[in-house]
DNA sequence: GGCAGTCAAGTACGC
DNA sequence: GCGTACTTGACTGCC
């Protein structure tokens, strides 16, 4: 088991998700960012690596535009270095490593442009893992995406769509239920037909189910998983304690976390803190964990 | 230096 | 058919 938390630590008087308006594009923006986000992706890194802390998701704005038309820079090759570095760090330092697309990447859009945006969306984050060198348990996490008053039909077209990604991108994906739309018995169904592991949000689940346990969902989640992608991936997060349902709280809830660690027993699995106060949630749940077989 | 409006990208929903 | 919420930080222009 790895405790990890999202793209940002605000411990360090850096940032590895620093982008600008697309109106001040240049070359010169772009070298700035992409160098100051790969210096403080590393710095974040070696933070987490000397607290324990050894799942990380890199935020999708570590190169800034990357998929958009505007992107006249080859940050692949100018920063090749760069990410053969941080790359074996985080081998070295055996760490997991996520990246989550944001709601614009949509591969059962029923517009077709909308779909292409997605692919080379998906095409940047799968060459930032690669650049790395991560094998494959180094995933991309996406939601199953709009409903377009068929849901049938837009999970029929997430699978015909699915197919035609790059299998270098599809060995990478795996899908997340949300709370709204697409739950996990939704995911569990897209997974037999395409094989696409499913990451189990906590949070989401909680929200939008029809009465399914944590426990027999965690179990049946894990099941997607074969061994070349790692073991079971979760989002874990709580409510905003007063807050317009479906916020996120700003500190974990110490004692809500430990009933679902305990609840999760014996499921081994990486977690993803999705909570504002990141890497301080992270060690404090770190500090709960310190007697759990699965994590020592 | 501080404040408020705005930001590449999509979809759902209420009117 | 149109505007707004979703969710969130931080960029940017303006004072």
């Amino acid at each position: 088991m790895k405790i990890g938390y999202p793209c940002i630590n605000r411990t360090l008087d850096c940032r590895g998700n620093r982008t600008f308006r697309l109106k001040s594009y240049s070359r010169e923006r772009m070298e700035e960012s992409i160098i100051g986000n790969l210096d403080c992706l590393m710095r974040m890194l070696v933070f987490n690596r000397d607290h324990r802390i050894l799942f990380f998701r890199i935020s999708s704005d570590l190169i800034p535009f990357a998929s958009h038309p505007v992107c006249d820079y080859d940050w692949q090759k100018i920063h090749k270095s760069s990410f053969q570095e941080i790359g074996a760090f985080i081998k070295n330092s055996n760490m997991r490593i996520s990246m989550h697309p944001d709601q614009f990447t949509l591969i059962n859009s029923i517009r077709e442009d909308v779909f292409h945006r997605s692919v080379r969306e998906l095409e940047y984050h799968n060459r930032i893992l690669d650049l790395l060198g991560l094998d494959l348990s180094a995933k991309i996490q996406i939601h199953v995406g709009g409903v377009y008053n068929d849901r049938p039909g837009s999970m029929e077209r997430f699978v015909k769509r699915f197919y035609l990604l790059d299998s270098g991108i599809q060995s990478r994906l795996v899908i997340e239920n949300d709370e709204r739309l697409y739950s996990l018995n939704d995911c569990l169904e897209i997974h037999r037909q395409t094989d696409l592991p499913v990451l189990f949000d906590v949070f989401h689940h909680r929200l939008f189910n029809k009465g399914e346990g944590i426990f027999q969902s965690m179990e049946q989640s894990q099941k997607t998983w074969e061994n070349r992608d790692g073991i079971l991936m979760v989002d874990y997060s709580s409510a905003k304690p007063g807050a317009r349902q479906g916020t996120h709280a700003e500190t974990i809830d110490t004692d809500g976390f430990n009933e679902f660690i305990m609840a999760s027993r014996p499921i081994d699995f990486d977690v993803v803190l999705e909570i504002k106060d990141k890497e301080q949630s992270a060690l404090k749940a770190i500090e709960s964990l310190k007697t759990d077989i699965r994590f020592i």
